[in-house]
DNA sequence: GTGAAATATGTTAGCGCTGAGATATCAAAA
DNA sequence: TTTTGATATCTCAGCGCTAACATATTTCAC
């Protein structure tokens, strides 16, 4: 019952052209006759031909892959990065091959082993923080190699994201600026999330620079989630009943405070205001919507594809994307 | 500075043996002494050598790869899918290769024929709706499929999921057991959801078999979302403000419309009861733990995996896994 | 009409690996 | 000693495709 798939002999030999011919004709490459191509078009059409991208590769020690890096499936953000990357690659043939590291530099180097096994045209990961392997073998082939997230530092090759630093900063003039002055401090796990720390530390410069420090903060060991927003954000407010504003790691973090104050009974805004940071659909949707920064990660992502699409070779100066970020005012803070 | 890359040749030659006596020790395969091994895999080391897929891919005619075909990224049902068949690929030498159909047959189609051009060894897909071709391309290629979330159909070859009939059904006896009597449904597109529909008509059938009868049901034209659901239950009840208990499609839907009642003054439960469908960790953050179905999405992922790796060939009869579902008692209905 | 350029197609040699079978080596059995 | 069978290794053809080059064929300026 299973007949052996077609390859290119069998289209070459139906059509009555060279195998070379049928190659150029799905390539779109090389002149070719408007009568040959429908010929060759139909034939393949009859076999139901699909080329075997192995043998493609194998010949051209290239291929058509994208390899894709992603710290985490569990956080909503890069999910969100990948329909991005899958926007920008749907009107190419390029396909993306992903792999979770679970913030971890030691499985990024190994995933990405694999991933070059693949001969990728490119590889996209997240942020700057690579083991001395990774960036060798990044060197050593020729892909193109974005760096997603972040901006804060020197990419290989191609940067795409905003500054967390700034974001931080930003963050903390706009809740001076609104009048708060007890700043409470709620965050999660940073030995994994670097960029949770960047923007600490510019929430934290902020302050400094109009003379004033966090009066407490609590962080969660263990990665974001709402659940940790809300039982953090509880145990920071005993320690220090009398904060007026409380800066959130992220979204998550923060919607978990928010359900904390109405459990509690805390008057959001009036006596505690809360901010957080990705600019979620979820924090838009709550009763009050929530003050936080929006961080494009769907534009990161297919800027991404675009600028790494653009040319084979490396350009001879890194480029640095800066998809910026949004004050959004919400009615938190 | 870009030296070439290692092959198996070189490899060989440092090693002092054949290339297929190192393939052997790459796949061990085949006896191979222990010396022998022992200076083979100390010349890869050196090399830093990483075996070519692609190559191997077309001589074996096999790959390492599994093909996943998603409906979608933005529900984040589907990433925790993806989370499970990560955690199953883990201790194996597998990768998976990503493809995303927007709920989209004629898409999922076009997709599968991509993969299938790198000779996966499996296929994971979602669901029983697929255009003839689709069937067609599977039966020719001879991979092993699984098809996901659902079970309530014949598989091609594994089904793994619950019956998403029977899931709406218990929801319905479980709220005609509480005493609830005036139902409404809030739902989204379900030409996209098929399993929405189905367990709408699960509950239907249950609240028919008590002589009861949905009073109102209103659907959004679009995707689940927390805003759809909190806008949508807002207009059912502005149409029906006497219902006492509402199911939403799914636990997106049914934490939006808790918002609407937090912003609307109404007593959820002691008022109006919703009931939602995934359990998702949101819904059990809220101030009142959402009633809700717990799907067991990453154990379907992981599961999918673990069967379809268990043998290279399809077995004679179908499997079909039943990962079941729980009934979340919450506090909202 | 001639030659040169442009256009269209064919020929050939691999890409790096694996599978099948051939060969070599050695211990135990005859 | 020879045979046998296991164990360890090698040889070599090819997987299906593409790159580079060779070979027609046509077009058009002069």
């Amino acid at each position: 019952m299973q007949y052996e798939m077609p390859t290119l002999t069998h289209v070459a030999r139906l059509a009555g052209v060279s195998e070379n011919t049928v190659s150029r004709v799905i390539r779109n490459k090389g002149p070719i006759a408007d009568a040959t191509r429908d010929r060759v078009v139909l034939a393949i059409e009859k076999l139901g031909y699909v080329p075997n991208r192995a043998a493609g590769s194998l010949a051209s020690s290239g291929s058509l892959l994208i390899g894709v890096l992603l710290p985490s499936l569990s956080n909503i953000v890069y999910p969100e990065v990948l329909q991005g990357i899958y926007a920008a690659l749907a009107a190419t043939s390029y396909q993306p091959m992903i792999g979770v590291t679970d913030y971890d530099p030691v499985k990024e180097q190994s995933i990405l082993s694999s991933l070059l096994a693949w001969q990728p045209a490119a590889i996209i990961t997240t942020g700057f923080d690579h083991t001395d392997a990774t960036r060798r073998m990044l060197d050593n082939s020729r892909v193109r190699v974005a760096e997603l997230m972040d901006i804060d530092a020197e990419p290989i090759d191609i940067a795409v994201g905003l500054s967390h630093h700034q974001a931080g900063y930003a963050v903390g003039r706009h809740l001076i600026a609104r009048g708060y002055r007890r700043f409470g401090y709620v965050g999660h796990d940073w030995i994994a999330d670097r960029r949770a720390r960047m923007r600490y530390d510019g929430l934290v410069q902020a302050l400094a620079e109009t003379g004033m420090t966090l009066e407490g903060e609590q962080c969660f060991d263990g990665p974001s989630s709402t659940m940790a927003g809300r039982d953090t954000l509880a145990i920071l407010l005993e320690r220090l009943p009398g904060l007026d504003a409380v800066v959130f790691s992220n979204d998550d973090m923060a919607v978990g405070g928010f359900f904390h104050c109405l459990v509690a009974g805390i008057a959001v805004r009036e006596r505690l205001a809360l901010f957080g940071f990705n600019g979620l659909d979820i924090g838009q949707v709550l009763p009050l919507p929530l003050s936080t920064v929006r961080s494009n990660r769907f534009l990161i992502g297919k800027i991404a594809v675009e600028k790494l699409l653009e040319s084979p070779e490396r350009a001879l100066d890194k480029l640095v994307v800066d998809t910026g970020y949004d004050i959004v005012e919400g009615a938190t803070a």
